[in-house]
DNA sequence: TTGTTATTGAAATTTAATCTCAATTGCAAT
DNA sequence: ATTGCAATTGAGATTAAATTTCAATAACAA
């Protein structure tokens, strides 16, 4: 079994909670996409595999996935939810083009040593966090700000 | 005229809008609250004084406020939009307590800065930024956390 | 004034996400 | 194996935020 799905059984059992066929089927699915994704993605997908899972179940299952710690929200811009993997990806933040959409991944290890210091001085335990710069890339950078 | 209006209505001409009377009481309402709000608090505070602005209206001057950058959107872990002032009031990021929802600003001039050195290292031009850290404050930190 | 164009509010619509509930399934204890 | 119970599922209803539509109105430049 494959470390994702170890990690998922660990936590579900640990809830009380059950390792569904369903379950299963939605976390490979998520596993096999390597960029960001939302929900419909999923559903459009399995569907296209005759797996015909509810998009309740879905949305029941990536909570639990983010929960245990094997998915994380991305935060978009959009006013629905992005999701990516943790496990077995380093961890990043996000370049967010106001002009293209683009996203451009970025990791900085004196940012993130920093953060953990802001959270000692405030006895704060963090569990995740997301930085997301918002701007214009390279090709966009034109006219655009008002000021 | 106070600062912020006139900001915004330099924006708004800029752009070919109008400075109306319900964008105004939507401004000075959204900048008498020294704290993070959303657009149902708006609406509430404005009817409260027998202004009877739509909803539709606040959403659409929301906006332009942000456009303008008078505002700006704060992750807040909920599903709506929250905002808060830009002009008049010092940058800062989030700590957000999952068990209390309590929300602690801090500021800290080295990420700012490391941050900047970030974008100038893939051409990004920064707008503006959200660093946001999910965990559990001081008070809270109990056994919680999956691992 | 007058004409053009932006703006507004009310209601309809869209969309994400959640909830409800009856039928089904997983699973542990017999 | 069988049983019983609690968790899970899917379909559809529901909620709630945000957006759109459109006719009436208001701003403002000519
Ligand atoms: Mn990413
Ligand atoms: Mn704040
Ligand atoms: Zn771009
Ligand atoms: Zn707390």
């Amino acid at each position: 079994m494959r470390a994702e799905e170890k990690k998922f059984e660990k936590y579900l059992r640990l809830c009380g909670l059950r390792f569904t066929p369903e379950r299963r089927l939605i976390l490979r699915e998520a596993f096999s996409i390597h960029d960001h994704f939302e929900v419909d993605d999923l559903f459009v997908r399995l569907h296209q595999k005759d797996c015909r899972i509810s998009r309740a179940t879905i949305y029941r299952t990536l909570d639990l996935l983010v929960k245990s710690g094997l998915l994380r929200e991305v935060i978009s811009g959009e006013r629905h939810s992005h999701y990516e993997h943790i496990l077995g990806h380093r961890h990043h933040d996000h370049l967010l083009c106001l002009k293209c959409g683009k996203v451009i991944e970025f990791s900085n290890n004196r940012i993130e040593e920093l953060q953990k210091r802001v959270c000692e001085d405030y006895g704060f335990k963090p569990e995740n966090h997301r930085l997301q710069i918002i701007g214009y890339c390279n090709r966009c950078q034109l006219d655009q700000g008002f000021t």
